[in-house]
DNA sequence: CTTGACACCGTACCCAGGTACAGGGTTTAG
DNA sequence: CTAAACCCTGTACCTGGGTACGGTGTCAAG
């Protein structure tokens, strides 16, 4: 009787059954074992499994990607080289977003600084951050 | 005869001609002015505003926050503090993004490392970030 | 041993963010 | 002056990522 429930699962990582089932669909989540009557059992992991996608997903990530980056992981040993490159090709992508993110904090700085008088009024911090600095 | 038409705007921002229709409708853009032929006549500056909206998505925001943080700027003078909050909010989402990426990023880097050989073959970094970092 | 909470499946529906016509009018290069 | 290349509006359609629902089966507390 060990295992989560489909209904524990989402209650812990916060989304709906059906969400779970969707993902099971889609193959972010692997399929679970099944009881007898054939209800979904899940291992404790997947909660976490499920979080990650969540925020993953917050951070502009699709379910695509985020299965590409689970996949990174599962695949140990053989192909390694292969893992290597693409953890390495989203490392890139992660630093892109991270430095585009810094380059808003810094106009939304600015811009606050502004308001507080302190500072010359430049054109549009906003627009300037994140400017011609896209070379994806 | 100054200002660009809709095919060069969509060509230098590297957008359909259609996504710009839609972010007019949207209010993503502001309606532009038009020829005595009904045809719209964009500023300049449209280009990098629509440059900016797509950076933006691709950072994990969505249309309706991007006209917020776009609506930041708008404002001068009148309103200024009601500004400043939402400049603050929108920096400290920007933060736990950040946060978040630097997570995944160290993650990968871990990931890396094994691949490599080098070091021991610790569970699954790439869960093993962002896990319950999960706070907004 | 029943009743309420939970699970199953399948299908339909929803929203965001576009994308693709159809059926017109306009501009410009030859 | 005409053909190609643009632009207009409107409406329909598409994908991704769910969400809701109907009809049914299961399990556990009283």
């Amino acid at each position: 009787m060990d295992g989560l429930t489909i209904g524990k699962v989402a209650q812990l990582a916060k989304v709906h059954i059906e969400t779970l089932r969707y993902y099971e669909r889609e193959k972010v989540v692997p399929r679970p074992l099944r009881t007898s009557s054939n209800y979904r059992r899940y291992p404790e992991d997947t909660v976490r499994r499920v979080r990650f996608v969540k925020h993953a997903q917050e951070l502009g990530f699709s379910l695509k990607e985020i299965k590409e980056l689970l996949a990174l992981r599962g695949t140990r040993g053989a192909g390694c080289r292969n893992v290597q490159q693409r953890a390495l090709a989203k490392r890139k992508e992660i630093n892109e977003k991270i430095r585009s993110l810094q380059g808003m904090r810094r106009a939304l700085h600015k811009l606050v600084e502004q308001c507080k008088g302190k500072g010359p009024l430049t054109e549009c911090p906003i627009l300037e951050s994140l400017d011609s600095n896209g070379k994806r």
